[in-house]
RNA sequence: GGCCCUAUCGUCUAAUGGCUAGGACAUCACCCUCUCACGGUGGUAAUCGGGGUUCGACUCCCCGUAGGGUCACCA
């Protein structure tokens, strides 16, 4: 029994988009679960068209999400043997040099090299779909080099693979009716078959192949928003996968050792964010505060200053931001008041106060500095919680306006805000000296 | 259009001849609650249609229908 050996072969002719993750990834749970190799290699054959700068981004997206290979190659550096390949079937009579116009300029001949085609059924078995036969005399004798020195993609992937040994080909649906050709030339190569594994394409919510238009496609795009690369891993992996139970989560060593190609759909899956921002949050969540801290990346910001009270609101943004993205607009939105003092406005401040107690918001606010005094420093939620929520409950009691009566205006007076954590959560973050000064303003503003 | 692939809640999926068709996201209701968010509980929601095969079909076969892919001197 040979080792298997997958290949992840993008194409440097754009962005590293997630279509080409997915693939990528297939193939890398396939090869680590069985302990096989993997080659990487640039589809560098289209030389107008690949740059070396989507090559380098493609390659840091995949080991930011987490995948490694154990060759690395570049079709273009693979052409003499392309050529001697090439040269060998013209001379075997099994390929043909054609003198022909050029297909963007007829006026023009070219030379092309076209395969000399036996017209035969073909039938392959794909790991994912059964068998599957193509009838390939309407391919006719089809081009496989521009030149005898310029492979086209067909002949130098399956100069490739044979050289590269590899034994599995897991790629997109697209691939399907490409397959057949390229058995076509690894027959007049005398190539051994790989095993073909076609999996399903990413469709958008319209349920057509993900393009640019629809929406974010790049990898790039969602590391910006501040996406974790286990939660793209993650959601990747089950579009499209199934390990066969209820389990969802998975991290990527989780999935080496679960995925199998049993459990990969025979049919296109939408891409849904709304999914993924929630794999997203549950992996953002496990992370300790010091490292959610650290991807939250707003360090150096003077405006979230000090910086304890800073730490002190992970927990906040933990339960409200999906994306490390939302979590920084919300220290400069929301959750702002918790670094820049407010200005709250009198009949705001009042809204809640009882027509026949004008002057219940003073006294409630009046009410909690000496209880808040009390308090030492650095104590938690409950204990701020447990010191004043009698105070409102003691309002409450009196029927007026109940706990709201104390908590509303203290919010308020805290936050400047209608809406925002509640007033023990803010005190326990802002700490009492900067609390206490707030309600002395909204106290001032009461007159 | 030719060829190829596919078809379970809105979405991702489980159930590979035998269950009230399960889970997750989304959604709705209720609870928690000073607001927001979180959380908790519960609900709505699917086997594309028609024929077979079978004691019995989501599951197997055929025909429709629908969707997708592909038809390059791109990859």
């Amino acid at each position: 029994m040979s080792t298997i050996v997958t290949r992840i072969p993008p194409s440097p002719t754009g962005h590293f988009h997630i279509g080409t993750a997915r693939a990528a990834l297939f193939n890398y749970l396939f090869a680590r679960h069985h302990g096989g190799r993997i080659v990487f290699r640039s589809e560098d054959t289209d030389r107008t068209r690949s740059k070396r700068e989507y090559e380098d981004e493609i390659i840091e997206g995949l080991h930011w999400l987490g995948m490694e290979w154990d060759e690395f190659s570049r079709q273009s550096e693979n052409a003499p043997r392309h050529r001697e390949l090439l040269e060998k079937l013209v001379a075997e009579g099994k390929a043909y040099v054609s003198a022909e116009p050029a297909k963007d300029a007829p006026e023009r001949t070219v030379e092309v090299v076209r395969l000399k085609n036996p017209g035969k059924a073909i039938t392959f078995t794909d790991l994912v779909r059964g068998d599957i036969t193509f009838d390939t005399t309407e391919l006719g004798d089809f081009v496989i080099a521009r030149s005898l020195g310029d492979p086209l993609y067909h002949f130098a992937v399956v100069v490739d693979d044979m050289d590269a040994s590899v034994t599995h080909v897991i790629r997109g649906e697209d691939h399907i009716s490409n397959t057949p050709r390229q058995i076509l030339i690894q027959e007049a190569l005398g190539a051994p078959r790989p095993a073909y594994a076609h999996i399903p394409l990413i469709l958008d919510e319209k349920r057509a192949k993900l393009s640019k238009r629809s929406g974010a496609t790049a990898v790039t795009d969602y590391r910006n928003e501040g996406f974790l690369p286990e939660a793209l891993v993650n959601y990747l992996a089950l579009l499209g996968w199934s390990p066969g139970d209820d389990r969802e989560d998975f991290s990527l060593a989780e999935l080496v050792a679960t995925f199998s190609l049993e459990g990969v759909q025979k049919s296109g899956a939408a891409w849904s964010r709304e999914k993924l921002l929630s794999v997203n949050q549950r992996w953002m969540r496990k992370l300790s505060d010091a490292d959610f801290l650290t991807h939250l990346d707003v360090g150096r910001n003077s405006s979230y200053m000090p910086e304890e009270r800073l730490a002190k609101t992970v927990p906040l943004l933990k339960e409200r931001a999906q994306t490390f993205g939302e979590a920084r607009d919300l220290l400069s939105g929301e959750l702002a008041c918790l670094f820049t003092a407010p200005t709250p406005s009198l009949d705001t401040l009042r809204a809640k106060e009882p027509a026949d107690r004008p002057s219940l918001t003073k006294t409630a606010l009046e009410g909690i500095l000496a209880p808040l005094e009390s308090l030492p420093d650095g104590v938690s939620v409950e204990a701020v919680k447990d010191t004043l929520m009698p105070l409102a409950d003691a309002e409450e009691t009196k029927g007026k306006g109940g706990r709201g009566a104390v908590l509303w205006p203290l919010r308020y007076a805290l936050s400047g805000q209608e809406r925002s954590p509640d007033p023990f959560t803010l005190i326990t973050i802002l700490g009492k000296g900067e609390s206490r000064d707030r309600i002395r303003t909204a106290l001032a503003i009461l007159g």
